[in-house]
DNA sequence: GTAAAAAGTGCAACATAATGCTCTTTTAGT
DNA sequence: ACTAAAAGAGCATTATGTTGCACTTTTTAC
């Protein structure tokens, strides 16, 4: 999952639990300013700001060593 | 997967593939002294410092919805 | 079509991540 | 035990992530 992948699977999460940004800055106390920025792919996110939204978010990281191609769908 | 986790986790993938920190840094273009901070948890890297070193390792990020308590193992 | 809410942008200040250099400590091999 | 390689730490500099404020644009609801 590359950068703006995660961007794109944040954005629909946040979406598909019906809050607004303003609503998620508050609730994750990343500045809505951050969380704009970082949605509209803008910037470089630090591990400590991609965690706390994931957290609100209902959401985990996960890293695992890269399946060889033959086995990705 | 939380900091101190995935900072573990990726020193152990390093380890098991027998390269130094230095060997890392080099292939990763990321220097060797975040490299050397990252791996004792000082800090709170951004994710394109983390996305380097885990595309040198063979790894990926995968970002997932928690998954309820019960069905944890 | 209008109004209100939500989303996106520009700018400047502040905080801190990334980096290079040098040095110390720890680990691995003989 | 000795040596060399690797890992870790302190410091200063540079680059940039985070933030707040004010403003514009887009979307949503009536």
């Amino acid at each position: 999952m590359h950068h703006s992948e995660l961007v794109t699977v944040l954005k629909e999460r946040r979406e598909a639990l019906g809050i607004t940004q303003a609503h998620l800055a508050e609730l994750s106390d990343v500045s809505l300013r951050t969380l704009k920025a970082l949605e509209v792919g803008k910037g470089n996110p630090t591990l400590e700001t991609i965690a706390k939204l994931i957290e609100v978010l209902g959401m985990e990281l996960k890293l695992e060593i890269k399946a060889p191609q033959h086995d990705k769908q």
